[in-house]
RNA sequence: CGCGGGGUGGAGCAGUUGGCAGCUCGUCGGGCUCAUAACCCGAAGGUCGUAAGUUCGAGUCUUACCCCCGCAACCA
């Protein structure tokens, strides 16, 4: 079989996370649940990022042990990810010892083989906050944290060569065009960062603790991206006693960020895996954000939406349709509380509840709830039918591959109202009138073949949805696998459900924005 | 200054290698009654940021300019 391997970053527990964070790992878990669908051996990883200045400062600010803050981050994600049905396969928090003691390991590599060097790291300094600053990303030469003064500092501090490698890099990225998606990122990179030549990155600071250690200098601890970045490593067993998932799994076939770490998973991240002589990520895909109609999401703008919001007022599976259904790839998506309701009402209550619906409420009405075996006699309409829906299935499968949720999903309600159009076309309330009895039975078939097919494909994005409909309609478990999306004309002794419950409900939208905007 | 992305009917977006300008929502008119006041059809609505160029032909290529967003090095 083969394998697949798929990450999401882990995330940084300084606060509740939103549907931008969401999103990403919705994201992750439909691909992993699409290629499982395909037969390929998943994994799925994700986790949270536990180190670091701010933990420290935000644990100590509320009365607490860092340690005790990401415990209770930790399972907040893990909480998060169980109510949205991510079905990670590990959830690798970097305080592990076998990841601190792996990373620690990393580290005595890099440095023995001359990779980490020992310099002077020279930065603004903001002494409140215990944080280097970039002159960039000073406000007003004041620190943008507290805005109170900052001045220059310097301090011992290890050095990973990047230089040493920055030719390595370019060759990789001519030899592998698909590794960044979207390609502009690469360029991205290139332009800003490579061709003005690389600097060497810091990996440690000696201004905090809450950190891992570095073993022949203690009073070092190693900063973020090191640590951070070998979580990919260190969760299959890298560097550990039993690293068998790491001989099956690794590398990576997708990795997903999102566009605010790009320079670090695309120059950094790929430098690292050549200095430890490993293979790089198949792909990595940077995705772009979730921004609102006043920018980006801040708590300092009050903006912030939770993914909890939506999904105890309209369910998982909405929540998961919007936001892979809105998110264009390269471009930033906007969010409004309107555009949330209108999706859900057209989409999911009007186009996909109602066509399951009306349909077997149909196939009870004419056939007793038992779907009519198709004589296959050939009739233009429903030729045309079927042949536009096999295209559309192929389309959809085609995005797939490229990870091109938000389209594949459009493809998908393409089928969807076409097969609204199929009921019209066809009009069963006329031909049940006329005892067309053969036109009929064609008509209810099709329009079974096609919901099922519907259902299938919804599996990865809404399976909660999906099954269903799959149980609504009755159909065999054979004729519920992916592979079954190409049969034809399979179905056999299917009896419907004796009364459609509603998938979706259609709401107010009033109410609907009273209640996201409240 | 530089780099990247974007500027398409009221709103949100598609537009591969240049060839009659599309989709969803909304609006207006019609149809249907199986269904969740849902569904189907039709119509109105765009000088595709501005200017110039290449071409038989440009939203799609070239150049200049304007506006918006992001990045700009150790910030998750």
């Amino acid at each position: 079989m083969e394998k697949f391997y798929i990450t999401t970053p882990i995330y940084y527990p300084s606060g509740k996370f939103h549907i931008g964070t969401a999103y990403t790992t919705v994201f992750a878990d439909t691909v992993k649940r699409y290629k499982r669908l395909k037969g390929y051996d998943t994994f799925l990883l994700t986790g949270t990022d536990e180190h670091g200045q701010k933990i420290q400062t935000v644990a100590e600010k509320e009365g607490k042990t860092p340690q005790e803050h990401v415990d209770e981050m930790a399972k907040m994600a893990q909480d998060l990810w169980k109510l949205m049905h991510i079905e990670y396969d590990y959830f690798i928090r970097t305080t592990e010892p076998r990841h601190e003691k792996a990373v620690q390991d990393i580290f005595e590599y890099f440095l023995q083989k001359g990779d980490i060097y020992k310099g002077e790291y020279e930065g603004w300094y903001c002494m409140p906050c215990e944080t280097y600053f970039t002159e960039t990303q000073l406000v007003d030469g004041k620190c943008p944290d507290c805005g109170r003064e900052v001045k220059i500092m310097k301090e011992e501090a290890y050095f990973f060569n990047m230089k040493k490698y920055e030719d390595k890099l370019l060759k990789f990225y001519e030899e592998n065009p698909d590794f960044a998606q979207p390609e502009y990122r690469k360029t991205e990179m290139i332009n800003n960062f490579i061709k003005p030549g690389l600097e060497d990155l810091c990996v440690t600071r000696t201004t905090f603790d809450w950190g891992i250690k570095v073993r022949s200098n203690p009073k070092h601890v190693i900063y973020v991206w090191l640590d951070a970045l070998t979580n990919y490593l260190t969760a299959l067993g890298y560097m550990q006693e039993d690293n068998s998932l790491f001989q099956k799994y690794w590398p990576a076939d997708l990795q997903i960020i999102g566009k605010d770490i790009a320079r670090f998973h695309l120059i950094y991240w790929p430098i690292f895996l050549m200095a430890l002589e490993l293979p790089l990520p198949k792909k990595i895909l940077v995705h772009n954000w979730i921004v609102m109609k006043d920018g980006k999401m801040s708590k300092s703008k009050g903006n912030v939406v939770y993914p909890e919001k939506l999904i105890n007022r309209y369910g998982l599976d909405a929540t998961r349709y919007y936001l892979l259904r809105e998110m264009p790839i390269s471009q930033d998506g906007l969010y409004t509380p309107e555009e949330f309701v209108e999706r859900y009402n057209s989409d999911l209550c009007n186009d996909l509840g109602n066509l399951v619906n009306r349909t077997i409420s149909m196939v009870n009405k004419y056939f007793e709830g038992k779907v009519p075996e198709y004589n296959g006699t050939p009739n233009e309409v429903d030729e045309e039918f079927e042949k536009f829906t096999n295209q559309q299935v192929k389309k959809v499968e085609e995005l797939l591959e490229k990870y091109e949720m938000a389209n594949a999903l459009q493809e998908l309600w393409t089928i969807i109202s076409r097969t609204n159009k199929y009921i019209d076309e066809t009009r069963p309330w006329e031909l049940a009138k006329n005892n067309e009895i053969e036109k009929l039975k064609s008509s209810m078939n099709h329009l079974i073949e096609n919901i099922r097919k519907i259902g299938i494909i919804l599996l990865p994005f809404m399976e909660e949805t999906a099954k269903k409909i799959l149980k609504q309609i009755g159909v065999s478990k054979e004729l519920q696998t992916w592979e079954s999306l190409s049969m034809q004309n399979q179905l056999r002794n299917v009896k419907v459900i004796e009364k459609g419950e509603p998938l979706f409900m259609r709401k107010n939208m009033e109410e609907e924005l009273e209640y996201l905007k409240n």
